[in-house]
DNA sequence: ATAGGGTTAG
């Protein structure tokens, strides 16, 4: 009889189901299966891990296995919880829980992975509960996979409760807590651990993923120096050999306002893969470089020797560049090109692209003909662009479609209103404004910051919280004196209320991006970049009025809102007013 | 009967 690695090995080799039962066929009338556990656990795992991924396969196998033991049971949870399906691997556990057997570390690995991917709390604290009791403790891996369930489960405070009681982190326990924190939406503790990590008395190294991680978290802050010092980190310590590292620093500076860094670090990339192109892309359909996206796209699709097939990501990047630069029939032709299958948000790129055109009874055919069910967002959309064109009658039809889905979103009434407000139509402004006061619907306040020295500044509209507060309103007065000489009628039609037009200019005039901008004017040295980042979409006046800053203060600023970034220099915007 | 299991950019 051959040796029993052998075997393993030949499993191990195996590209399909067929060649598996092959060899399960084979071993069977050997007399091997099911009698060797070592064998048919390895049968098992590989039936259940990629590229066989026969989970179903696997389930017959077990269920025809009379004597199992832990190890037959973790190949399956092993399975399930790197499937598709992760919740199949916390239904299975509990047969592990009833059976003769203990779980062991890897039960409960397994077990941590699936919460982890479904976010599933309640497993996560059972489980943490089941690793103290069977003694787990001094188990350090174990643990790092506890962190991340909790953090990945939403539950940071345990996270850190955990990462702080552990005797001994290694890098990977600091990565799943760093990158916890920013996925959680702290990344302002994230990068303070990766400083103290980076502390000559740290136990722990960074590493690529660290540094990957750190990145992530100056992206969410759009703190450009933050992220400059984890670029020398990492050249420092020659982390940026790792391309996984580049595609990091892309996003990050292009996610802080600095495309041309973004495009610097792309060229130097000697072979961008897939998310490296995906990152440039969508840096730059960000900063509204639209054209420049739709070549990059073209480049990276052409065929030869460095062709790469674009994915769901890629359409994503390239259709939202098209949007923001106004390029319909490019976006239309990439649209129809793509031979993978469009998910909601391509066609929210259509329905998106067509309606700023105007072409709004397109956008309506597509949405009432894709072979998906429209969401909330894609009427949204669409009646976004109702408001832009002042389509009262589009507007009133997609408002009564999203009252059917059972959309209370703010904004939906906001939309409505001023496309009635923009005709005067103060009767319906009112009749909408009484839905929002009996449904309880609130506008979602704006505010802006600016980031100074490591220290955020918020403003909120009409906000007098901040101590310079008295200085920053007579910088407006100053401003509005100045950009007069400029030109500048202030547009008053975004204003919600039915006011008269003098306190329309007033509701404009302490817009927080407004007091964003004075402060920066205030705070800053003559020839510095002013950058503001915002909680929503610029307002056209808002707009209006950074042009003129820019020119008649002559400052680069810089906003970032929801959706992209807008650079204003000598009175014009990087978007060219198309938004 | 051993080892296996953790982090990662768009």
């Amino acid at each position: 009889m051959a040796q029993l690695h052998v075997y393993e090995t030949l499993l191990q080799k195996c590209k399909a189901l067929s060649q598996i039962k092959q060899l399960q066929a084979y071993l069977t009338v050997a007399g091997v299966l099911p009698a060797v556990a070592g064998i048919r656990v390895k049968l098992l795992e590989v039936c259940s891990l990629a590229p066989i991924s026969a989970l179903d396969h696997s389930q017959l196998l077990f269920a025809h296995t009379s004597s199992r033991t832990t190890n037959d049971y973790n190949a399956l949870l092993r399975g399930f919880a790197a499937s598709d399906e992760p919740l199949q691997a916390l239904t299975f556990y509990p047969l592990l829980l009833r059976s003769p057997s203990r779980p062991d570390a890897l039960s409960l690995s397994f077990a941590l992975k699936a919460s982890a991917r479904l976010s599933d709390l309640p497993s996560s604290f059972q489980l943490h509960s089941q690793l103290l009791r069977l003694g787990f403790t001094p188990d350090s891996i174990l643990l790092t996979t506890l962190i991340d369930s909790y953090a990945k489960s939403g539950e940071l405070q345990d996270a850190e409760k955990v990462f702080d009681e552990m005797p001994k982190r290694d890098a990977a326990t600091w990565n799943v807590m760093i990158s916890g924190l920013v996925q959680g939406g702290r990344p302002n503790d994230a990068f303070k651990l990766f400083e103290q990590m980076c502390d000559p008395g740290s136990p722990a190294r960074p590493n690529e993923v660290t540094v990957i991680a750190a990145l992530s978290a100056c992206a969410q802050l759009g703190a450009p120096r933050e992220g400059a010092v984890v670029h020398s980190y990492a050249r420092a310590q020659h982390l940026d050999v790792d391309v996984r590292v580049l595609n990091a620093l892309i996003d990050m500076y292009s996610k802080c306002g600095c495309v041309d860094q973004a495009v610097e670090v792309f060229r130097s990339i000697e072979r961008p893969t897939l998310v490296s192109y995906n990152a440039m892309i969508m840096a730059l359909a960000l900063h509204g470089h639209g054209t420049e996206a739709f070549y990059l796209f073209k480049e990276m699709v052409k065929p030869g020797a460095n062709e790469i097939e674009p994915d769901a990501v890629t359409f994503l990047a390239v259709l939202s560049g098209c949007n923001h630069a106004g390029l319909v029939n490019e976006g239309l032709e990439i649209f129809m090109s793509m031979k993978i299958s469009r998910t909601i948000k391509h066609y929210g790129c259509i329905v998106d692209l067509l309606g700023r055109a105007g072409r709004l009874s397109e956008a309506y055919n597509v949405i009432t003909s894709m072979p998906l069910e429209p969401d909330i967002v894609l009427w949204q959309t669409l009646l976004g662009a109702s408001k832009t064109f002042g389509d009262v009658n589009m507007a009133e039809l997609v408002s009564k479609k999203l009252a059917e889905m059972g959309s209370n979103g703010d904004g939906d009434y906001v939309l409505l209103s001023n496309v009635y407000a923009a005709k005067e139509r103060w009767a319906e402004v009112g009749r909408v404004r009484e839905e929002m006061r009996s449904k309880d619907v609130r506008k979602v306040p704006g505010f802006s910051f600016v980031e100074l020295d490591g220290v955020v500044h918020k403003f909120l509209n009409g906000d007098k919280g901040h101590e310079r507060w008295r200085e920053i309103y007579r910088m407006l007065d100053e401003i509005s004196v100045k950009i007069k000489v400029f030109g500048y009628v202030p547009e008053t039609s975004n204003v919600l209320h039915d006011i008269g037009e003098e306190d329309k200019e007033n509701a404009l005039y302490y817009h927080s991006e407004k007091l964003a901008m004075a402060f920066g004017l205030i705070s800053t040295q003559d020839c510095e970049t002013i950058q503001v980042i915002k909680n929503l979409r610029i307002c056209g006046d808002c707009h209006l009025v950074a042009k003129l800053i820019s020119k008649a203060y002559d400052r680069v600023i810089i906003v970032r809102d929801r959706a992209r970034f807008h650079r204003f220099e000598g009175g014009a915007c990087s978007c060219n007013d198309y938004w």
